[in-house]
DNA sequence: TAGATTGTTAATCGATTAACAATC
DNA sequence: TAGATTGTTAATCGATTAACAATC
C-alpha cells in the first residue's frame, strides 16, 4: 500500500487487513448465529482473542460483556469502517488473461465492487465481451484505452484495477488520476508514483510465491560432492 | 501468511516483502548499472535509506562504504535469501477464470516458478489446454483433480496454487498436503488449516479493494436532508 | 585527502499481548 | 448469584528511524 495514511480513523494497516478477515468469516456464518465471542472469532481466523477485541473496539461498541458481539451489527460496523456499506464503481484497464479473470471475479460483486467498463490498448480486443461467466455479472464491452479518462470523468469513477504490462502502468495511471481516479489496485510489478491524495495497492503475484519459498527455506541441497 | 515462521533466517515478514521490491527494481535495471546506493534503491521503491540498509545487512555484505551495493551480487544475494536462486515447480488447482490467468502469467516463469500441471474438478475442462498465450510457456493439459496427489508425489511437487471455490479449498488442501505439498498460494477467501510445517499465503482479492476504499474514507455523503 | 556511503548501535515509535475491573 | 466476556489500561515486544564511526 502507499500514501494517504489515516485520512479518517487511525486504524493501522495490519488492523485493516484483519477487519477484512473478520468480515469474511462473519459473512460466511448462518444468519441464525446471533452473537460471537472474541475467542471464537479469533479461532476462526487464526488470531488471539485480545487482538480481536483490540481491533473491534476501534469501531465502536458491538459487544456485551458475558455475551459477545452481535454478529449482524458487527457486520454492519465492519462494512461501514471499511467503506463497503456502499457500492463502489470501478473500471478495469488491461484485458489480458489476468484482466479477463478479474472482470469475471464473482468475489468483487458480492463485496460491493462493480466493474463498470473495461479498456485495452490492443485494437483486436476492442468490442469483445467480458465477464459473462458467472450469473449476475452483466457483460462488459471492451473499449479503447484512450476513452478511459472520459469514461472516468463522465461516471465519476474513483477506482481502477490495473492489469496492464509494467511498461505502461505509470502512463495509464497518470491519465486515470488526471481524470479523477483516486484508488488503484495494481497488478504490475512496478511502483506507481501518484499524488498524495491517491491510494495505491500493488500486488505482485510472483512476490507472493517468493514469500512462500522464503519461509520454506532452501530446497534440499543437492548432494554435496565430497 | 501463516505458520512456519523463521525456519531459517530470522527475517521478518515486512522485511521479506521489501526484499522482493528491491529484487524487482534491481532486475529492471540495465546491466550497465554496477552499483547502487541505499538512497537510490530506497527512492526507487519508496522507502528510506536506513530501512534499505537494515534490510540488506541481513543478507550479508554486498555493499562498500562510499560506493554502494554491487547490483549483480545483490540480485544474487536477494534470490538466494528468498529461495529463488533455484527454480520451483508448482501445480495449479482450479481452472476457472483466475486459474487460467495464473497459468498464463509470464511473471511467474521469469521469477523461477514453473507450473507443471493443472487440475480441475469439472469433467468438461479435462483435457483442455492452458497457458499457450505468452511465448516460452509450454502448453499444459488440464487433468482430473483426483490425479493431483499422485502427480505431486511422483514429481516431488512442493508448491500449489489454489484457485478453487471457497467451499472446496480445505478439502483440496488436505489432499495436496498429504501428498507432499508444503507451500500453498491460496486465492479462496477462507483460512486454510494446515500442519505446522506447511506455509500458506492467502490472497483475498476483494480484501485488497477493501483496503483501498478504507483509505479513501467514506464516499462523499449524499446531501443530508434538512 | 575529502566526500560519500556502508554496517551497526542506540533511540524512537508502534503494534501485540496480557491483565483486569466493569458488567451482562 | 456465578460464569463469561467485553473494553481498556499497562507491559512487552518488535520494527523503524536516526546517528555515527569505519572505510572506500
Amino acid at each position: 500500500m502507499s500514501t494517504a495514511r489515516g485520512r479518517h480513523e487511525g486504524i493501522s494497516d495490519p488492523s485493516v487487513r484483519r477487519l477484512s478477515l473478520y468480515l469474511r468469516h462473519l459473512e460466511s456464518l448462518s444468519s441464525r448465529v446471533e452473537t460471537i465471542s472474541s475467542r471464537a472469532l479469533g479461532a476462526a481466523v487464526g488470531l488471539g482473542e485480545a487482538q480481536v477485541r483490540k481491533d473491534l473496539a476501534q469501531l465502536g461498541s458491538f459487544g456485551s460483556p458475558g455475551v459477545g458481539y452481535r454478529a449482524a451489527d458487527l457486520v454492519g460496523g465492519l462494512r461501514r469502517a471499511l467503506g463497503t456499506d456502499q457500492d463502489w464503481d470501478a473500471i478495469l484497464v488491461g484485458v489480458g488473461n489476468l484482466g479477463r479473470a478479474l472482470a469475471s471475479h464473482g468475489g468483487f460483486v458480492s463485496k460491493g465492487f462493480r466493474i463498470r467498463a473495461a479498456f485495452d490498448a490492443d485494437p483486436a480486443k476492442i468490442g469483445t465481451t467480458l465477464g459473462t461467466a458467472p450469473p449476475s455479472v452483466e457483460p462488459i464491452f471492451v473499449q479503447p484505452i484512450e476513452s478511459a479518462p472520459a469514461f472516468v470523468a463522465a461516471h465519476a469513477i474513483r477506482l481502477a484495477i490495473l492489469a496492464v504490462p509494467a511498461e505502461s502502468a505509470q502512463a495509464v495511471t497518470d491519465a486515470l488520476v488526471a481524470a479523477g481516479v483516486d484508488g488503484l489496485l495494481n497488478f504490475a510489478p512496478v511502483r506507481l508514483v501518484v499524488p498524495s491524495h491517491v491510494v495505491v495497492n500493488s500486488i505482485d503475484l510472483a512476490a507472493q510465491l517468493e514469500r512462500i519459498v522464503f519461509e520454506l527455506g532452501p530446497k534440499a541441497a543437492d548432494a554435496e560432492p565430497a
